[in-house]
DNA sequence: CTACCTGTTCTACCGTATGTAGAACCTTGC
DNA sequence: GCAAGGTTCTACATACGGTAGAACAGGTAG
């Protein structure tokens, strides 16, 4: 399963949050708001550089080789990447319907609701 | 999160799949059958009590300090447990409802006619 | 053409998690 | 008291993630 970081899940966050694509340098920027916001510490952009290596190793993350400065963009949006994740999860008990019938158990009401919905046709 | 090891894994296989509570010893031969059953190489009864404690440690497994060989067991069904996993990943994103819409699309038939059922109430 | 600036890749170190197990310690039957 | 079995302590190896310096590449001001 891909497991992410602390550091490579805020960046995840933040190339989800954005539109287009972002340089390392943006993102650098980006992280010093992001994270910590009282000390703003700025991480060296070799720093960001690996870890969006990493996530695009995992598959997680693509660029833009052509530009100059490269730009980096999310393959999959969060709610692709989480509802993938979840189903990770499910199938790796046997009996999953049982697992289902707990995880209902555990939504809001809210959440049920548009469950309903969602599977009414 | 609690993200487990592949031989905690296979542990807490052998743990949910087993009735009783077992013995450091019984779940080391238990091992030599599950794991690699070609080769059936046993594994030291500490690192199977190392793997233990941590799993205790974890919150996934207790024990019965009382008898002489302890006996560990699961504190949690492999249902339950998938079915917290699966909630902590939900929770990760903001947008939860757009999450389960695709979750929803990737579940079988026969999970989506049970998820109805458990809804439908 | 060349030195520099900006941006990318390589390599590396640290901390933590996990697999693995020996060494040391504790209990209890004899 | 002691041997045998059981438990805890300590330790080492590997892998992953955070972090960044060193080295390398390409374009641009002189």
């Amino acid at each position: 399963m891909a497991t992410l970081g602390e550091l490579e899940r805020t960046v995840m966050d933040l190339l989800w949050g954005t539109p287009g694509a972002l340089t390392a340098n943006a993102l650098r920027d980006l992280l010093a708001l992001a994270t910590d916001e009282a000390v703003g510490k700025e991480l060296a952009v070799t720093t960001v550089l690996t870890v969006l290596s990493r996530l695009e190793k995992k598959g997680l993350v693509e660029r833009e080789r052509e530009t100059r400065p490269h730009r980096y963009r999310a393959i999959t949006s969060r709610e692709e990447h989480t509802a993938e994740l979840m189903h990770e999860v499910l199938v790796t008990a046997p009996d999953r319907e049982a697992v289902l019938a707990r995880f209902i158990g555990s939504v809001s009401d809210s959440e049920a609701q548009a469950l309903r919905k969602l599977l009414g046709s």
